[in-house]
DNA sequence: GCAAGGTC
């Protein structure tokens, strides 16, 4: 044996993707947090052992140098030129430990990342944990993961491409930067301000602000709505086995009731109007079956037809893939690759005691051909079950979701359904005299749907398509009495509320996060207060939403619109190519934001009078509770999340625990370290009351005090005599 | 208490 091959992975699945592809069962494992598998084979025509494992994720994240972490400590403007430095993401995971125990002895490391910009940052990642040289790298390309394929790669390795992994470096310090800067200094400029604000953390995010934005947008359209009155001519038609048909007016409908009363009149002014047939046309008409599943196309059908959020969604999908029921959940691609087996995972799924029976059909009549037109994005093969599972086995959200990818897999192999469109042509003659120009008479269409041959929609049933047949044998030419003619009024009404799936749909088109993201993002606008997900699972902004998309819109619109990303990642992508510098970019992208920051912190008084006419100032928020030792007047007790004290002669916020509610003052105990009257807190969980004081708590007053230490009843002096700190009990 | 991106 002369050389010892590392290899390493993304993440733990891949490497045993990978090792049985290259070793069938004959992989000798050894468990850990990160499995290993090891293997003999020929690595540059000589006998090797490979040694395959994986990180998970990336090995490290990007943050401020220490003295830039605290809120109070720095200026949200020096973070634009702050340091950063590389953090391990996950210390406990002991990534880098695991990684450099595992490189001893080896002669090469092979990196089998995933083949997107961040799998190349992260080969990256793992060559600075370890110490090879760099003719001692190779890096495999593949995309899938069958094992034709990585075999393939195996034999011809290259080398990590470092542009691409500094595109990512750079988006992270971009992210990072403009991130927290504007998080912190929006954040302490609102808080403290307004009684009825309920929010801890005012954030803003190049993926998140924009995500938001879509929902005011939306909003704004509702709001801004007119509706306006129209009318339509529909008359009713007698056919031949007495059904009644009411077709639609060609001309649709019209804004002006004096011009839809002339025509009403036309055609009803007389006696026995009649209807003829000018045309009928009949064609064949399909309803396509789906390309197959990828997470974005997962995560609004979930959320349509399963009403499940997309950040449930991946948890459950999460579960059912580790579980081996479903394929690896987080993919782009939409495409089955070449050496994928359809029929296999058919035979699996013909044991199904629910969809078996179609399945068997299937493969009977000839395996269909998944439609080409979905997209080979080079990551993992779409979503697909792995195993054949009855409901039982499975339960609540994690079956539905089981049953979804099922029958989606197996739509896509199915025909597409078919029907007939018929669209018969009516004209009805003005009955009145000196109908001049519109003496030809008015056209009306009415369709109808038959012959319908379900194709997929067996499995899919919300995919069926209704029909609504025509009465038989109606032929061009032939007059029916029209019953009557009526004018009906109606108005426009506003588009309705973003649906969560559309918002996915919004995000995906422009750019703004990436399927494993995307839930990500809608949770945090949902979670910090700024939209509210309502029945029918549209996404409301809340009044702080709102009011926070207009200011930005008052003072720089390229904020909250999805263009920010958009240039991010187009500034990057110079990087990945190649064509511009690392630093230069980092350089440029930050000077711009720094600007715009400088621009946002000098204007905010713009968005500060939104606040203003939408929440109520402090002052006149809460009730009174206890004296401050500073001026010895009442302060209030804000009791909206953060809930908070508040002395408005010293326009001064004292935070207390968000967990319990402070019950009321306590007149005579007061601290004896700086007047403060204290109030009675009670915890929410226990019940437990006890005296605090405010001016301790935000402000501990000896050394070796953690931040949130109850100060009075947790006395941080060794022998303190006072009766108040000694016992935690109200005297 | 902060971003977005991997994955658990």
């Amino acid at each position: 044996m002369t050389a010892t091959v590392l290899m390493v992975a993304e993440k733990p699945s891949i490497a045993e993707t990978i090792a049985k592809a290259f070793a069938g069962g004959g992989a000798h494992f050894r468990k850990g947090k990160v499995p290993v598998y090891e293997y003999e084979g020929n690595f540059k025509g000589q006998r090797a052992l490979f040694r395959v494992t994986s990180v998970v994720g990336h090995v490290f994240s990007l943050d401020f140098a220490p003295q830039y972490r605290g809120w109070d400590k720095t200026d949200p403007k020096e973070l634009f030129d702050a340091p950063t430095q590389k953090e391990e993401a996950n210390p406990k995971a002991h990534i880098v430990a695991h990684l450099r125990g595992e490189a001893k002895g080896c002669s090469h490391l092979v990196l089998w990342l995933d083949c997107d910009r961040e799998g190349e940052n992260i080969c990256f990642e793992v060559m600075q944990c370890l110490h090879f040289s760099r003719s001692q790298v190779l890096r495999a390309h593949f995309s899938s993961l069958v094992p034709e394929d990585l075999r393939r790669s195996m034999a011809n390795l290259g080398v990590p491409n470092e542009d691409e992994a500094l595109a990512v470096d750079a988006r992270q310090e971009i992210d990072l930067k403009c991130g927290v800067a504007f998080t912190r200094f929006q954040t302490k400029f609102f808080q403290g301000r307004y009684g009825n604000l309920d929010a801890r953390l005012i954030s803003y995010g190049p993926c998140q602000t924009p995500t938001l934005g879509f929902t005011v947008e939306r909003h704004d359209l509702i709001q801004s709505f007119k509706p306006e009155k129209f009318w339509k001519i529909c008359p009713s038609l007698s056919v031949s086995d007495g059904r009644v048909l009411e077709p639609e007016w060609e001309r649709g409908r019209v804004f002006d009731q004096a011009v839809a009363t002339t025509f009403l009149q036309l055609l009803k002014g007389g006696k026995g109007a009649k209807a003829e047939v000018k045309s009928v046309s009949r064609k064949k008409e399909s309803r396509v079956r789906p390309v197959p599943l990828n997470t974005v196309e997962m995560l609004k059908l979930a959320s349509k037809q399963l009403g499940m959020g997309p950040h449930e969604t991946m948890q459950v999908a999460e579960r059912l893939y580790t579980s081996g029921y479903i394929s690896y959940p987080r993919t782009e691609t939409s495409k089955y690759p070449a050496g994928f087996d359809t029929r296999a995972v058919l035979q699996e799924q013909s044991r199904h005691g629910y969809w078996g029976d179609t399945v068997r059909e299937v493969l009977a009549s000839g395996v269909g051909k998944a439609k080409s037109s979905g997209v080979d994005a080079g990551d993992h093969p779409p979503i697909t079950p792995t195993a054949c599972v009855e409901e039982g086995t499975l339960t609540g959200s994690s079956w539905r979701l089981y049953d979804l990818v099922a029958r989606h897999f197996i739509a896509t192999l199915m025909p597409d359904a078919s029907y007939t469109k018929t669209k018969v042509t009516f004209v009805i003659r003005p009955t009145v005299e000196g109908a001049g120009d519109l003496g030809g008479g008015e056209v009306f269409t009415i369709v109808g749907r038959s012959d319908f041959s379900p194709g997929f929609t067996s499995i899919l049933p919300w995919m069926a398509v209704e029909m609504t047949p025509l009465p038989p044998n109606i032929s061009e030419g032939q007059v029916f009495p029209v019953n009557d003619v009526a004018l009906r009024e109606g108005s426009t009404s506003p588009p309705d509320y973003l649906t969560e799936s559309e918002l996915i749909d919004k995000m995906e088109k422009h750019g703004i996060g990436t399927d494993a993201s995307i839930p990500v993002h809608i949770n945090n606008i949902l979670e910090r207060n700024y939209a509210r997900l309502e029945t029918g699972r549209k996404i409301v902004p809340t009044n702080l939403g709102v009011v926070l998309v207009h200011g930005y819109h008052k003072i720089d619109s390229e904020l909250v619109l999805p263009k920010v990303r958009a240039h991010i990642e187009q500034q990057i992508g110079l990087v990945a190519a190649g064509k511009a510098d690392y630093k230069d970019v980092v350089k440029h992208s930050l000077d711009g934001f720094e600007s715009k920051f400088k621009y946002f912190v000098e204007k905010i008084e713009r968005m500060n009078e939104l606040f203003e006419a939408t929440f109520s100032s402090l002052a006149s928020s809460g009730k009174i509770i206890s004296k401050c030792g500073d001026c010895r007047r009442y302060m209030r007790y804000i009791n909206l999340r953060p809930q908070r004290l508040y002395c408005q002669a010293c326009e001064k916020t004292y935070s207390v625990p968000q967990n319990g509610v402070v019950k009321g003052g306590s007149a005579e105990l007061t601290c004896p370290l700086d007047g403060f009257e204290l109030v009675i807190f009670s915890e929410g969980g226990t019940g437990k009351s006890f005296p605090l004081c405010p001016r301790c708590y935000n402000e501990p007053p000896f050394e070796g005090v953690p931040n949130n230490a109850m100060a009075c009843i947790h006395c941080p002096m060794p022998k303190c005599k006072s009766s108040v700190h000694t016992n935690g009990e109200v005297q």
